[in-house]
DNA sequence: ATGAAAGCGCTAACAG
DNA sequence: CTGTTAGCGCTTTCAT
């Protein structure tokens, strides 16, 4: 049996046609605009059905002449974060109607721009983007063309949602030098602009102890990043006894990287991740992580997309959410 | 500084008034077709640049009269397996300038309708879902109005692209089998039709040894649920020595439970999961799974797109993949 | 090299 | 209740 993929789509005109009424009509039976006898309801549905109409959203909402649908951009689907952040946004835009359409971008490099830019490109009425690497000249450069939403991290005149990274990285590094370790490294990713406050905030506090900082740049931001950048760490003649990673995938490939050399969590090697994840609270995992809140930045940018859909000239939104940090036992004083 | 978000977005019109050509002309220019002198070109990009315009590629589509886009359903964000696929489609669909617009739909219940179905009126030419839970006959009805590539699971009619599951669900329960075990459980998702393949494989092997199988279904698919569900069956009188999951998530959740009441895994619980996604190969966590080969079922799903695409009368595509069966040390002989 | 005009699938006044 | 008409932002002949 062979289904039928006829290579044109029918249309309201099809089943105008077939019922032997105006495209009207069928417009208004869709939407369920009053002014529709019920029998040329139930005709055009009869006759939609055995069609197998569809209506066309996207040619709807030209007609409308406005856009109506928000487009959500994702940097990293395996990262949990990112699904919490889309499950907020999509609770805030519950029963409103919108529609919805994502993007992510390959996780494996940096460069936003495809799937961002298609996104935009999509006639979407705004879009909310967790996470853009560019810079925030960059990123206002965007929104110039679409309304934007930054969420995970700010930026100056554009609407932002984020969390205050910079307590979070002083909380996890003060953590670890209360436990007292002096040689902490951080685990980062690339250096991209306005990325790095978790590492400032890392080297400040680490001098404000009196301590060094060492700072080591994974290639991306992926669990296997992490692991091998760590492998080189952990060969070091004076080889740091706890690591703060800028994220959990980073943590878990330090992890990985700690056990592939025999040493053990959190007897040699303490770990700080960074987003609270699933995993991170799984039985032998148990490592400790600072909570972002993701679900709740997700529901926040939804409601700011709300707002400025329907008011574009309200002031720029700016909401910044605590951290917290979530001890486990993958910290330990050092040995 | 405040952005401006201005309401109605620039159009081709505008660039072209802006320059003092003819729309036809921005059109040209920003499409690289021929027949635009370079200064023309030049000055248009500039205004665009300019003005901020961005090309609406929904309204180009509608204007080509044939839908080019490619929609991509997954079923699950946190589960890695999907993952895995939209970054097969995406090689497969790699510079062949095809949009690829993304739905996901929520974890926590079974409706594909509002995330499917929004995909589906999103103007696109193709949609590849991964994973629906609808019964065949609705998969083929759905097909209907939109060619439709049914990824993880075979529907008659419909190109498919899935795995062997049957081979991988008897591998699993027989590999516990020959390890000693006679009381197994399946740990399976709620039941819906068309989703049976591994259940039925479970119980026909188990009968097959002489062995009584015994079916314990989640409320869902997530990790939540299959500690739920485990916690239940850990306090039966003669508690299996084994479980065989339907998915990695489920079997974290069983490990879980294992755990909250003081078994150990393998000791006193061995545990196979479906679907060998990257946590499972944790060192402490390690767990024996079935891998389906996911990224390469995306990339064979969207070869097929593009066929379909080119070709919608090419007969129904049905390819199906072998599974393999991972061992790690979360199974081992009974006590 | 450039422009005018028709039309994609749909909505939205405005008439009957 | 029902139909006509004029777009939405863009592409695409077909002229000039």
């Amino acid at each position: 049996m062979v289904t039928d993929n006829r290579h044109r789509s029918t249309t309201q005109s099809d089943v105008a046609k077939e019922v032997g009424v105006s495209r009207t009509l069928v417009s208004f039976a869709f939407r369920g605009a009053p002014g529709v006898s019920d029998e040329t309801k139930q005709a055009i549905f009869d006759a939609a059905k055995r069609l197998g109409y569809r209506p066309n959203a996207v040619a709807a909402d030209l007609a409308r002449k406005h856009r109506s649908a928000v487009g959500l951009y994702l940097m990293d689907i395996r990262n949990e974060v990112y699904a919490d952040i889309l499950s907020g946004v999509r609770t805030a835009l519950h029963e409103q109607s919108n529609r919805l359409i994502l993007s992510v971008s390959r996780s494996t490099d940096g460069e936003d721009q495809g799937a961002l830019k298609s996104l935009m490109e999509a006639h979407v009425g705004i879009v909310i983007a967790a996470t853009l690497l560019d810079s925030d000249e960059q990123v206002r450069e965007l929104a110039r063309s679409v309304p934007l939403i930054s969420v995970t991290r700010p930026v100056e005149g554009v609407d932002s949602v984020y969390s205050d990274d910079a307590a979070g990285a002083r909380a996890a590094t003060e953590h670890l030098i209360n436990l007292g370790h002096t040689r902490i490294a951080h685990l980062a990713g690339p250096v991209y602009d306005g990325h790095t406050v978790r590492r400032q905030s890392y080297a400040k506090t680490m001098r404000d102890a009196g301590l060094k900082p060492l700072v080591l740049a994974a290639e991306d931001f992926t669990q296997d990043a992490g692991q091998r950048a760590t492998a080189e760490l952990l060969g070091m003649a004076d080889r740091p006894t706890a690591i703060f990673a800028h994220n959990d995938q980073l943590a878990l490939g330090a992890r990985e990287a700690a056990y592939a050399q025999d040493l053990s969590v959190p007897g040699e090697l303490s770990l700080v991740g960074y987003d609270n994840s699933r995993v991170a609270a799984l039985h032998g995992i148990d490592l400790t992580s600072v909570d972002l809140h993701a679900a709740e930045l997700g529901l926040i940018a939804g409601t700011i997309a709300l707002d400025r859909l329907r008011n574009p000239e309200a002031p720029v939104a700016d909401r910044c959410l605590t951290t917290e940090l979530v001890m486990r036992a993958s910290t330990a004083p050092p040995a």
